[in-house]
RNA sequence: GCCCGGAUGGCGGAACUGGUAGACGCAAGGGACUUAAAAUCCCUCGCCUUUUAGGUGUGCGAGUUCGAUUCUCGCUCCGGGCACCA
């Protein structure tokens, strides 16, 4: 539409969106409270971070929802539908420095400017359950979950090693490092070993991996990707005595069938015993450099690609206990402290890293099991081979089928006291501790007689300090707050010291969705009626890239609140939408490409509802959508098509019968049974996979009947009745799409009530029926006539009828009939 | 490297448990209305050919079947996730 289009040839979209928006809004239409007499319905759209302004994945996301809160209500759900503000995060604080502004300030601003947005799209939302994740009312409640979970063992401090960058003064998360220098500054990143706060996911990783089979309604491959980020291994921790020293070197194999074939050790840089090893020990300079190096290298290369291996031997072994074999210790590059002991039993026979390291060092190669049908070489082997087989070289264990001996190992190394059946998990214990500003802060207290001391719960919530200095990239900024950190003891009363960390900002997305069944409660985190009441979450919908952390950290925190006593679930959100992103000229809209498009152009230029009508039509919600301005006007087109139609025919919308007549011309018939049809497609897509773009399509085509029957070159005249049949129908179907529009054409037929307060339409299985088929007719597979024939026709008379049929004759003449499939009301399969 | 997806006209996408491939929309071409434009309406629209018809066609190659976009096997390309996990 250009700006020199006369207005008057389309729907005034601006005077009716603001009405109903008004409307909706003055009247608290979607506000809900508990209601015994309907069934609860939770949909529940990812909070937005308050960035500025909306974008298209916003538009997408938050329209994708609305339908579903919207169709839902139609069906008699009492639909509980909320938004709010991820509101924490590092780009207030840099927004802050830059406008020499405060991270409140920009972030409320920001806020406000966004919930008119949304609200300009005419989303069904509860305001009055709205929440922000940086008000101390909210967060003042997840200081107190904290502080339960501290008490329960689940929140502990440790030492570890981060990403740390000198020069902006923090630590950063790993995404935040690129090429191993700081994304803001380009300082180089150095590994530092701090004391933070974790929280101890990994007493829930069993819980959490097991439960994923009752999440049947969220995407196998988002499951999937769980079930691996958690990667749960079963194997043996076995004990080797260290040669001439008091000391064991623990491992952790998931091959304990291959431990004959043990022939050096591995461990990593961090390892606690090289110390040990490197006492007294003449190699030792040497040793430490490589360690140094290889700490550097680490750090550097966090996000990039596998290095090469490397490993220095530290002239120290130790004995394997099933065999007495001596087995020298290495250090290497690539064993991980993180992850099992830090210590790696090397079967180079049996394992490629080990292969390649043990060729690279010319250490011993020992073959232990033999794949079926395959006599191993040790000598000869060009790579390691991992398949199952049979045990050789392995003592008494040797004959034995490998699966087997995994167990008679383990057993053997229980019955003798040096090992025992193991689990490892990917999954580390989750650091929270983030050294920001606009952050809630972790309200434990330092005390030097007593030592660390939680926050007592009255004295919750500890705020931020409002007075931050604007201006300044101030390190750990709270650190620099003496009115902040500067305290008393709860315990002894002497002065003592806050914690000046503030918590990672998944902790508040990782319980949001539970406090808006009762965002205004005051006694505690959760009201327990309320959240019993609504959760679990009915619906989920978001983007596919919080498909791990965010997730996950929220199925934790429902484990974690259910064992407080908070919840009675176990898991939060039933099903899972995971929808894709949108794309323009083939790829992620971003700034940096200068591919964006701006929600507030489309509203102004289309209206809201033509917006979400293109956002829902260009493809089904999982997949990407690629934008295409054409394709927005063809939607706006579409329902100016349909505000036309009623408006010219509102006299007689409005003052015919609105019955169904007795009986039925022909063109009746078939506008009748098409609306039938529609109502069934549309309801199927909506409810089988929110396929929106196909039950769009669907009442497009039904439009396209109504139009072609009952336009300007009707050739039968058709009853009021059937008329307002389609129409109606027309309007409450795409009421949850389009709902100014649709709310305003039924204000144009119905002065009593609005059309919310319609039920959802049923079809009528008879209505629907066709009274004549088309039959396909194909010789040898291929299709050579199409049969209109009546709907009750019997499989003999249309096999014969198809035998006779010229086209078909044509094909068949002169040639032996082998075989005549009938599929009923299908086709017939003519074989010559 | 491993684990998931995906590939259909000029484009976005349809096609129920194997049964008319291309619904719906966009773009394109032709026509009507108009002084003209906008808007609207009608027609055509996978590719090829000897065009009232026939051939061919859902990334490539096989297979199962009367019949495959759909099922099986083997590839190619694209997207996503994980990445020294012992």
């Amino acid at each position: 539409m250009s700006t020199s289009t006369p207005q008057e040839n389309f729907y005034d979209f601006k005077t009716i969106e603001k009405k109903w928006q008004d409307h909706w809004l003055d009247n608290a239409t979607y506000r809900v409270s508990t209601d015994t007499e309907k069934e609860k319905y939770y949909v529940l759209e990812m909070f937005p971070y308050p960035s500025g302004r909306i974008h298209m994945g916003h538009v997408r996301n938050y329209s994708i929802g609305d339908v579903v809160a919207r169709y839902k209500r139609f069906r008699g759900f009492n639909v509980l539908h909320p938004m709010g503000w991820d509101s924490f995060g590092l780009p207030a604080e840099n927004a802050a420095i830059k406008n020499n502004s405060h991270p409140a300030r920009w972030t409320y601003d920001n806020i406000d400017y966004m919930r008119d947005q949304l609200r300009q799209l005419g989303l069904s939302y509860d305001w009055d359950r709205e929440i922000a994740t940086c008000n101390p009312e909210y967060y003042r409640w997840e200081q107190y979950i904290f502080l339960e979970m501290y008490e329960k063992g689940l929140v502990y401090q440790k030492n570890t090693s981060v990403n740390w960058c000198d020069s902006c003064q923090t630590v950063l998360a790993n995404e935040q490092v690129i090429d191993g220098c700081c994304w803001r500054c380009d300082e180089e990143v150095q590994a530092r070993s701090m004391n933070g706060w974790f929280f101890k996911i990994t007493a829930y990783a069993d819980e959490l991996l097991e439960d994923l089979d009752k999440l049947g309604g969220w995407p196998e491959k988002v499951v999937t990707m769980q079930r691996n980020w958690i990667g749960k291994s079963q194997g043996l921790q076995c004990d080797f005595a260290v040669d001439g020293l008091d000391e064991s070197l623990s491992i952790f194999t998931t091959r304990p069938d291959t431990i004959f074939g043990v022939t050096f050790m591995s461990i990593a840089t961090e390892h606690p015993l090289i110390e040990k090893l490197l006492a007294n020990n003449p190699r030792k300079e040497a040793i430490e450099d490589f360690i140094t190096r290889i700490a550097n290298e680490k750090q550097q290369q966090a996000n990039s690609d596998l290095t090469e291996k490397e490993g220095i031997f530290t002239g120290c072994s130790c004995v394997n206990p099933f065999n007495g074999e001596k087995i020298p210790i290495y250090v290497a590059n690539f064993v991980l402290m993180g992850y099992g002991t830090g210590a790696v039993m090397a079967v180079p026979a049996h394992d490629q890293r080990d292969f390649e390291f043990a060729k690279k060092y010319d250490l011993p190669i020992t073959a232990v099991v033999s794949p079926e049908g395959i006599e191993l070489n040790s000598d000869e082997m060009a790579e390691a081979s991992t398949v199952p087989g049979v045990l050789i070289n392995s003592g008494a264990f040797t004959g034995m089928d490998s699966e087997e001996a995994k167990q008679a190992i383990i057993n053997q190394a229980v019955q003798d006291g040096f090992g025992s059946a193991h689990t490892t998990y990917r999954l580390r214990d989750w650091g929270i501790s983030r050294q920001r500003y606009w952050g809630a802060p972790i309200p434990i207290i330092y005390c030097d007689t007593c030592g660390v001391q939680p926050v007592p719960a009255e004295q919750l919530p500890v705020t931020l300090p409002e007075d931050r200095e604007s201006g300044q990239n101030e390190c750990a900024p709270l650190h620099q707050r003496s009115s902040f950190f500067t305290t008393s003891c709860p315990s002894c009363g002497q002065e003592a010291k806050r914690e000046t960390d503030t918590m990672d900002t998944f902790v508040e997305s990782s319980w949001y969705f539970a406090r808006y069944t009762c965002p205004r409660f005051t006694d505690s985190p959760l009201n327990r009626e309320e959240a019993s009441h609504w959760l679990p979450v009915d619906q989920y919908i978001g983007g596919v890239e919080h498909a791990i952390l965010h997730l996950l950290y929220s199925r934790f925190f429902t484990k974690v609140l259910r064992d407080l006593g908070y919840l009675d679930i176990d898991e939060p959100f039933t099903n899972l939408l995971t929808q894709g992103m949108v794309i323009k000229d083939g790829s992620k809209m971003s700034k940096s490409k200068g591919n964006v498009v701006d929600p507030n152009d489309l509203i102004t230029e289309y209206g809201a509802d033509t917006t979400r009508l293109f956002s829902l039509f260009a493809a089904p919600p999982e997949k990407d959508l690629e934008w295409n301005a054409k394709g927005v006007e063809g939607c706006f087109r579409f329902l100016n098509r349909i505000n036309r139609f009623i408006t010219n025919n509102l006299d007689a919308l409005l003052k015919g019968k609105r019955k169904l007549p007795a009986k039925l011309n022909g063109s009746e018939t078939q506008l009748h049974r098409k609306t039938h049809q529609t109502i069934s497609k549309v309801t199927g897509n909506i409810e089988q996979n929110f396929h929106f773009n196909t039950a769009i399509s669907a009442v497009m085509e039904l439009v396209n009947t109504l139009s072609a029957l009952a336009g300007d070159q009707k050739k039968e005249v058709i009853d009021n009745g059937v008329l307002y049949e389609a129409v109606s129908n027309i309007l409450i179907l795409l009421c949850p799409i389009v709902p100014h529009f649709c709310s305003e054409q039924w204000a144009m037929l119905h002065k009593d009530h609005s059309i919310e307060d319609e039920k959802w339409p049923v079809w009528d299985e008879q209505a629907i029926k066709e009274d004549e088929l088309t039959i396909i007719v194909q010789v040898n597979g291929k299709v050579r006539a199409k049969l209109q024939v009546s709907a009750d026709i019997d499989n003999k008379a249309l096999e014969g009828l198809a035998l006779k049929d010229e086209k078909v004759l044509k094909f068949i003449d002169g040639k032996t009939i082998k075989k005549v499939i009938v599929i009923q009301k299908k086709l017939v399969n003519i074989v010559v």
